[in-house]
DNA sequence: TAATCAAATGAACAAGCGTTCATAAAAAGG
DNA sequence: CCTTTTTATGAACGCTTGTTCATTTGATTA
């Protein structure tokens, strides 16, 4: 037997990634087998293969395009003004590019040592993009008197742990709505830098 | 063949424990098998369930006394004064405890969803209880207007997240001493609660 | 020295792993 | 309707997994 009534392959193809994405958010990685993806489909193992040349591209590709993502939505922002203004775009970007991908993330932040050598170092080219982005803000606004600052990388690292730290708590139907979760974080990362 | 020459029980239990702890945290604890750990201590699979009743007890005993050990640590500090003073007390802490276990702190972020359902939620009580720490200390200041909290939940939530991120990057031959770092990221925290 | 105890070995277990491939069947094209 | 192409199957591959256990060894005690 093989290719039941009406499956197409448009449609197997993001059908995988999305399972894989769910099962590796859910469980991780190393403990998800080919074969749960494969169910989750409601297909063989072997099928798979014709969409993935093996499992670790799987999680590559994942990540790859997740960042890419987070980096061109923040390039297309393409915010103006002075620092302050700059800060407030990209904390309120963070958050709420995060909301609509709480799978993505937890992959992106838990799954890097689950990458060849040679693709952590990719990946990890992407995020260091991504916070440098953030660096030349707080640099800016710190040169301008804008931002009271002890250490610009220190800085930058903190803020982004605090603002990725809300995708390990928010739910959509929780206590706070997004646009008051969004307002309230930025008021503490403008707190936090003095601004 | 068994027991070579000055093998013994009370050295090999904890050896087989921090052997575990330093490959979970490096590999995960999925990607990471038993005759790994074995080899590691320099001995046979069959001699660890000697010591744990299974993989399960390993990560499970290592999350739970890290918690604990924690948890106690901070009780032990038993701070007074002001909600200001405590909150440094708390900050600096968690910090300082950090430091000296970062592959226990990475276990207890990145492994939760490797636990059993039962002792996922018996983890999650410590976990619980050492962010209420926090939420009180942060409903006092803001009782008494020492801080200024739009909301003292996702406050609590938001400077843990900020000081464990501390571990992700923090390394002893790194640019920054550890009181310097502890200082910056207490001021941080200050801020942020506007205290 | 002999008996006892503690702690390790190493083989075995059923099950599951990622991956490959010859084969079959449905869909598309002429 | 017949041929070609696309897309799946399902069996098989060699290997690894967590765990068990009879057995052996070295250390300890009498």
């Amino acid at each position: 037997m093989a290719r039941k009534r009406g499956s197409h392959a448009e449609i197997t193809g993001p059908l995988i990634r999305g399972a894989a994405q769910r099962l590796f958010a859910r469980h991780g990685y190393a403990a998800v087998s080919m074969r749960q993806i494969a169910a989750e489909v409601g297909v063989q193992a072997g099928a798979l293969y014709n969409y993935t040349p093996d499992k670790q591209s799987l999680l590559l590709d994942m990540m790859h395009s997740h960042l890419q993502e987070l980096l061109q939505s923040w390039q297309a922002a393409s915010p103006s003004g002075d620092p302050t203004r700059q800060l407030e775009a990209f904390a309120r970007h963070h958050i709420r590019f995060h909301f609509d991908r709480p799978d993505d993330v937890f992959i992106a932040y838990m799954e890097l040592r689950n990458l060849t050598p040679e693709n952590f170092a990719a990946i990890g080219e992407l995020r260091k993009n991504y916070e440098d982005q953030l660096e030349a803000i707080l640099q800016s606004g710190k040169e301008q008197g804008a931002f009271t600052l002890a250490d610009t990388k220190l800085a930058t690292l903190a803020v982004i742990a605090m603002l990725t730290g809300v995708t390990t708590w928010y739910r959509d139907d929780g206590r706070l709505s997004r646009d008051r979760v969004e307002r309230i974080y930025w008021n503490m990362v403008r707190k936090a830098v003095g601004a």
